[in-house]
DNA sequence: CCGTTAACTTTACACTGTTAACCGAAAAAT
DNA sequence: ATTTTTCGGTTAACAGTGTAAAGTTAACGG
């Protein structure tokens, strides 16, 4: 590759094809000689703008975080409802989910034997996508602040619901006999419903 | 490796190295070649026995399904009522996933991408163990037979959220504050509760 | 014009799963 | 009893992987 007087120039090249790469292969054969190939350097030269391939993978789950985050914000403009503003949440993140697959697995299902730890500053980035939860949890019940705690909790139950039918369905052990956009459906009520359910309770 | 003449006995003892391999040091760090090392043979002997490495991991996966189902037999043992039917057998799964992390991982975690399609007829036997909660939701709504989709639409819902659960655990994605087995108690009362929500409608 | 800096490449290492060719001992056949 | 065949197991090799160390060469500052 031709010397580069703008230093930052191949590095975007690279993420640009490693973003490209990812999304059309998935994670799995995204490979450092690969991208150095259609970017028309060499494996090693990726070396010099990041530390290694999870400092890169890192780049992409960064960017994947910052996308959903801005769908989570968007869907919630003009729900005033506290119900509604938890359904929206859940069906935005579905919809991320299914239709950013690549991202969301290596978002999500990227096992963390095969990377290493996710930068703090970075994971506080990300953490703010659960906090939305969390916090529109917290308006349904009326009373903020307070039970803090609890809303985390009741925020990783949904988490869990979503990314659990998510997570089977991108790994093909849904049974076929399975609608997938039904049983989705079914999995927002389901993790939504018990709130309401709750609701009723202490109401 | 000596000549032997019991053609099985190399076979069983290469499916018990890559056991504790993969128990002690997760399915990541399985190669053909530790295995062999462990086992005294080549590396290529193991494809006397095994087509190739899915296959073997298939006899793995196939054996932690047969754990798993004779555990979700166990735990129904002397339970008569159809709620707590459900309730056992989610504790039993649960309790399957957090006392055996490797073999869940290879089981309901790894990627597809990553291995080639699970064989028919263990297949088969491995949908036993989804059967098994959806027969008992089928008993909750008493009528049994009827409405089959449905049950296996609940199974699934459920099934979901406590793999999703385990899969947040796992990949240690749940937040530091959150105390695990308090989370996963709410999961499952999630789980089970929003058949109890819906079983009240019902009547 | 020379010396330094730094962008990029070459080479190499230790791995991975897997195939093809080979070896040699046991079993079968003559 | 000697030859042939079978087959359990090994060796060598291929095409990959991520990455560290050393080498090259173009651009820039004095």
């Amino acid at each position: 590759m031709a010397r580069n007087t703008n230093p930052s120039e191949l590095r975007a090249a690279i993420l640009d094809e490693a973003r490209e790469c990812l999304i059309a292969e998935g994670y799995l054969s995204l490979s450092m000689r690969k991208i150095a190939r259609a970017v028309g350097c060499t494996a090693t030269s990726i070396y010099l703008y990041f530390q290694d391939k999870d400092d890169l993978l890192h780049a992409l789950i960064n960017e994947g975080m910052e996308r959903l985050h801005n769908q989570l914000l968007g869907s919630l403009d003009g729900v005033q409802d506290p119900v509604q503003r938890c359904h929206k949440l859940c069906r935005s993140y579905l919809e991320f989910a299914l239709e950013n697959r690549q991202y969301y697995e290596v978002m999500f299902l990227l096992h963390p034997a095969h990377m290493k730890r996710y930068p703090k500053e970075l994971y506080r980035r990300a953490r703010r996508n659960l906090d939305l939860f969390a916090d529109a949890l917290a308006a349904v019940k009326g009373r903020p602040g307070s039970e803090e705690k609890e809303d985390l909790r009741s925020a990783h139950v949904i988490w869990a619901q979503i990314h659990g039918a998510v997570s089977l369905h991108h790994s093909q052990r849904l049974d076929v006999n399975i609608d997938v956009l039904g049983f989705m459906d079914a999995v927002v009520d389901n993790a939504v419903g018990h709130l309401l359910c709750k609701q009723d309770e202490a109401s």
